[in-house]
DNA sequence: GAAGATTGACTTCTCAATCTTT
DNA sequence: AAAGATTGAGAAGTCAATCTTC
């Protein structure tokens, strides 16, 4: 006797399981999308991650990176961590301990805020500016290899407009 | 006198930037589109995880998720954990530990295999099958509530088409 | 009290080294 | 030796509690 026998003999199984619990606002070709997202993710974040480290040359990983290029587009090249939070995916102990790290290698530095004492500001080095420099080429070179190079120009345009919904939508409802 | 003189002020910098930047093998296009996918992807996860994790019922998260989904499927519910991780983006000792703990949990369970004694396999108990199906109708409107809802059907039909492609491509060249 | 940031305890992942079986 | 899996040490994130400033 099979264990999990509500989910039937897998073969055709697979699509008759999803076809019948699918609730009624969200349908298979969705839930493709769903899946094509999470897979194109992982393997082109993967990949990128794993040249980068690989590389010569001192080259600083993506979670560093999106931290450097928030500063660097940013009025004085300054920010609060409290705003960094919105570039970059992680808590405030999460920003605090990655921030940590990053003045530690010299890329950024800590400097008091005069207009509001609770937190410093995350301010952009010489030293973090040409770290970005030097990365920018390799991250592009494998955005290109990794990403781009599968996706038609009608097809990236269509990406850019649905996932920024996607990404723009409030949590409401 | 300003750090990181090389990226101008700013402002209208970001975009000059980039464009002076920019290798022949990527446009603007491709790179907006490649910061929509890594945008929308860790809200929509984000949201979703943190959706599950708050949910009453004892429902596992996503990363068990994946795992119990990739044996349902398999023949006889049982896989090494070899052929696990192309489900999983994981290190060989990443889903040693990960399955570690759904052991501990008792959804799956450690077999010998009698055709290759390197390693057990990795069997779904009907424990592991009940968490499964708990967890999908919560997935399901994760789903549904953080990306289906902002994706057109068409705009679906597009996604899984170009993400297909990027997750298949070999990493040749 | 609320907001920004930090710290301690804990979880989970990676890398490198190791063990077993083929 | 190669393939599959495991283990120790370390890296990096989370949560909850705490501290400082508003």
């Amino acid at each position: 006797m099979l264990p999990c026998q509500h989910f039937s003999q897998y073969a055709a199984g697979v699509l008759r399981l999803r076809a019948r619990r699918l609730p009624a606002n969200l349908d298979e070709a969705h839930l493709a999308a769903w899946r094509s997202l999470l897979g194109a993710h992982a393997v082109a974040v993967g990949r990128i991650e794993h040249e980068i480290a690989r590389a010569a040359g001192d080259l600083v990983p993506l979670a560093w990176y999106d931290i450097l290029i928030a500063l660097v587009e940013a009025p004085d090249h300054r920010l609060r961590q409290r705003d960094l939070s919105h570039s970059v995916v992680l808590t405030r102990s999460g920003i605090s301990r990655l921030i940590d790290r990053l003045e530690t290698a010299g890329l950024v530095r800590r400097e008091p805020n005069p207009a509001d004492r609770r937190g410093d500001l995350v301010v952009l080095t010489e030293s973090g500016c040409a770290a970005l420099r030097r990365t920018w080429p390799a991250y592009a070179q494998g955005i290109a290899k990794h990403f781009a190079r599968h996706v038609r120009a009608d097809e990236a345009r269509v990406l850019v407009r649905a996932l920024q919904r996607v990404r723009a939508a409030s949590a409401t409802s």
